[in-house]
DNA sequence: GTTCAACCTCGACCAAGCTGGAGGTCAAGC
DNA sequence: GCTTGACCTCCAGCTTGGTCGAGGTTGAAC
């Protein structure tokens, strides 16, 4: 069994945040008499595998459904792993694609200067999520520009 | 001059949010004699140049600065929009191709089910951002997966 | 001159993902 | 048994991009 500094410095992850995983379900600690958390080993994969899913843009809220849905709420197999990097991989794909097609709009309007509200294809992309205004809420987490 | 509503209306940004952008730098207005806002109507080419930067991806620091960069502080006319919408594609392309690496350790990753969290090269990406944790206020907002 | 929608300010609140501090407790070594 | 560092539980605060409500004022129409 691991003491909560023990995990922080072998994952990497602040004792701040594990407290925080474990407050939001994502992880979990048993006490003892003194009501001090211990780990099983397994936390630290469990940890790889959150940090992982982070970098990919997932939300907290996102990995723990993942993880609830395992069998016996489980930490991550080998199996485990192959199955939901898969569908990791199917959202990165998905999200190269959307900025992809924002990047081509953007490209074919440099030049025209119409910038106008009503008109222009880069103000109007399809899409409901926009009419509510772009608030932070609304959007995923990307990865910043130089940190990949 | 228009008043908040009308630039609400055709705009389509909330008049909350537009009292917001003044507040933050982003618009101005000028007031009656009775204390209320009326905009030039050089406000709602400013506010599509905002919105679409948003959907780029810049933040509202971001588009103020590149606001205030300009001389005058004066409303993007064309040759501005140009030379701006110009380094948003070079932002853009960054961060794709930031995705596109992220995309190919994964799929390298997918099958080895190490995940370990000192040796995996998902891991170990070399980022000194992601050492401070993945907190949200380092992060930039991206597009939702079906949005653009 | 009255009515009423549209406007005003200010402060609280939301989400997500944490950090930091205050004030108190535990556990291990000497 | 005393010291000390590691731990505990709240709770406040940070950031970004806003929204909402209370309580009060303006302005245009009738």
């Amino acid at each position: 069994m691991l003491t909560i500094g023990q995990v922080a410095e072998r994952s990497g992850v602040p004792h701040t945040a594990l407290r925080f995983y474990e407050d939001r379900g994502l992880i979990t600690s048993v006490r003892t008499a003194g009501n001090q958390r211990r780990y099983l080993r397994t936390v630290l994969r469990r940890l790889a595998f959150i940090r992982t899913a982070q970098r990919v843009g997932l939300t907290l809220e996102d990995v723990r459904d993942a993880l609830a849905q395992l069998p016996d709420n489980r930490t991550p197999t080998k199996s485990d792993w192959e199955r939901l990097s898969r569908s990791w991989k199917t959202e990165l794909d998905a999200r190269i694609d959307a900025l992809y097609r924002l990047r081509d709009r953007l490209t074919g309007c440099i030049g025209c200067g119409c910038l106008s509200l009503r008109s222009c294809a880069l103000q109007n992309i399809d899409d409901e999520q926009a009419s509510h205004g772009p608030g932070a809420p609304k959007l995923k987490p990307a990865l910043e520009g130089g940190t990949v």
